[in-house]
DNA sequence: GTATGTGAAGTAATTCACAGCT
DNA sequence: AGCTGTGAATTACTTCACATAC
């Protein structure tokens, strides 16, 4: 193990290896080595090592790693064991669709809550969660034990609703409206930004040689 | 201007200064420096500076850039004279919720096309666009040009799915599926993996200090 | 022989810092 | 005086390559 400062995106691999693993364990394939772990999940064995490295040893010379070991393993490391609370500001189309995907809930992470500005949504009930107003997220993020907010309203009022989101002590929030948003250093913010993923593809479009 | 190679970063940037170009000429404002489109987009001055290094110079030693000329640049660097027909592949509730995203048109991308395996979809319409069996696709990609494909089926048909899109012709994918696609050099492929953005959050949350 | 773990090397991206222009 | 444009320095991340373990 080494203990330096583990960059990102290899806790971003580290989900996907651990998918992987969950697979092979149902699989009943019992021992995986770096190398086809990688070619499982589209990565360069030197790189599956490095980013277990940084949690420890896991593997045995000569044969790999045991799939239902380094699985629990991950689990641990990546906080598998505990299910977290989120709540989705902005039921439009997309808000209803991170409502209704399942993705979420398979992977310990639950929507207890559904806000919306719209008097014509709030009281309405989807996938089992009634859309509540805005003015009631304080109250309900401290009730529900929400931990982390989604993002999913217009760019012009996403400040608004992440400032609305902070100050009901929400720990971090994951923005899906497409504006650079201010939070304090403490709260980790995640962007998705549709449209600039799609127009990212159009300019290779544009400028194919 | 330097001929290097443009980091993909860059490119996804530009359209962010792009967006913010608009709304500063939508207000009249003539001139930004690089430190306010900084604050603006929350970037450093120097890396707003280095991005539009790639491609030119357009900014006036002493006061900053011309915003409606820079916007002009821009637009013309990334292709925003040009449209591109998209296929969306799944309509479940994300594809649906893709189908009417209204920031994709916005910006010169069309949904022209849907797709879905289900006979109970099939022939449906959504915002205007008919459901089509997966078996249409080669003949549809063709008579109706579209070049990008979004991949919003389950993880289990995504590869499939995407070798179909692949044998149409469609240029470049964005994907929703958790899953690593295996395609061509030639095709560029843009993951967006929603669960993965979520658990990365709850790793933070589950070691924090 | 086969595969891990990890320093060292290499590559990519960002930030610094300042000469030079207006 | 204020701000750009850009090499140089720095930091972040990935790949190499090999000593070591089984």
């Amino acid at each position: 193990m080494n203990n330096k400062k583990v960059p990102e995106p290899v806790i971003s691999r580290l989900f996907v290896y651990l998918r992987e693993l969950i697979e092979l364990t149902k699989m009943n394939i019992r021992t995986i080595s770096s190398g086809e772990l990688g070619v499982r999940t589209n990565l360069s064995d030197a790189q599956v090592r490095k980013d277990l490295g940084y949690f420890g040893q896991f593997g045995v010379s000569g044969s790999g790693y045991d799939t239902n070991e380094l699985k629990v393993a991950l689990e641990e490391i990546l906080g598998k064991d505990k299910t977290w609370n989120v709540a989705v500001v902005g039921i439009g189309h997309l808000g209803g669709a991170l409502l209704a995907y399942p993705g979420f809930k398979e992977r310990g992470l639950n929507i207890v809550a559904a806000f919306d500005s719209s008097k014509r949504k709030i009281g309405k009930k989807i996938k089992g969660i009634i859309i509540q107003s805005i003015d009631e997220m304080p109250k309900t993020v401290t009730n529900k034990k929400i931990s982390i907010g989604i993002i999913s309203v217009p760019a012009k009022v996403a400040q608004e609703v992440a400032d609305k989101l902070i100050s009901s002590r929400v720990k971090h929030i994951l923005n899906f409206a497409p504006i650079a948003l201010n939070v304090p250093e403490k709260i980790k913010l995640k962007n998705v930004d549709l449209s600039r993923e799609l127009e990212t593809l159009s300019y290779f479009l544009a400028n194919k040689k």
